[in-house]
DNA sequence: CAAAGCATTGCAACTAATTCTCAATAGTGA
DNA sequence: TCACTATTGAGAATTAGTTGCAATGCTTTG
């Protein structure tokens, strides 16, 4: 969990700067119900709602930043943008499986692939920022569609 | 491993086509190297190459509707294209753990991932096409590096 | 084995997510 | 408080990927 302090301590620790609209966008992330994630538009809208409008080009600079710092998981889905949610450590940590046709998500979790993750990235000196499983697949709604595409 | 009729059969039973097209992006992935994975963009340059020019439009719908029928794997790096390359069986199945920073690369193998996801797939009664254990982290090379970004 | 039916192709125009440029602003360490 | 320089916002630019459409060519059926 960070605070606004810890997050300043690891930017600054790196030469980078807290500013309010980091904090804020932090916040977002961590009020946000497990198994929500948010586009950088969803968040660029959510932030507007709650009356502390950002710039679009901060929002993905952030998320971008964050995700490098390993505070958030960058999720690639079946879909043409990304997602991002906060990068819990285990046992909230959870995986995806995701169908190509609809994009229906569900999540599941699975200490077995987190452990191999460490593992493999310790083994080769990678500092591990997230690991998911992602699983692309048919539902079965899906699967009975005739629809092509 | 696919041949010109085996992948005939399987686009023919969902009422679709094989076309030179079609075989000749097939079989550029499967002469390709293991570990090798192509961008449409490299795809596209490989076919102009070797004598059989095929339209971009063409090698996206391609690519799309053979991962989407299990017969490719759509791989998303930290980059800002989809790779795609054949998707093999168990024991050839890999998984990638990535650098954030510099896109570095390796493969590794788990067969309990693979189970983990084939089992996970089956409960929910999805039709399963890939999983793929993604690990995102920030190489030796890279952890020394001062350089922002 | 010819013809009908319709999936597929190539091209060019288009879309949308993300990045970039740059002047103005504002954290930070000294 | 000051100097340094990272960051922001606005809009332009980029670019991976998609789409509309007319021409082409698999496949099936009669």
């Amino acid at each position: 969990m960070y605070t606004a302090n810890s997050l300043k301590s690891e930017l600054n620790d790196r030469g980078w700067r807290l500013t309010p609209q980091r904090e804020v966008i932090l916040n977002v992330f961590q009020n946000l119900a497990e198994g929500t994630h948010l586009s950088a538009e969803d968040l660029f809208n959510t932030l507007q709602t709650q009356g502390d409008p950002i710039s679009l080009s901060t929002i993905y600079r952030t998320v971008k930043l964050m995700a490098r710092m390993g505070i958030l998981r960058e999720l690639e889905f079946a879909e043409d943008h990304k997602h991002y949610e906060i990068n819990q450590p285990y046992p909230n940590h959870h995986h995806h499986l995701i169908c190509v046709k609809c994009n229906r998500t569900i999540e599941f979790k699975s200490e077995s692939i987190l452990k191999v993750g460490s593992k493999t990235a310790e083994k080769e000196g990678f500092h591990l920022l997230d690991c998911q499983l992602l699983i692309h697949a048919i539902c079965p709604k899906c699967q009975r569609s005739i629809l092509p595409d």
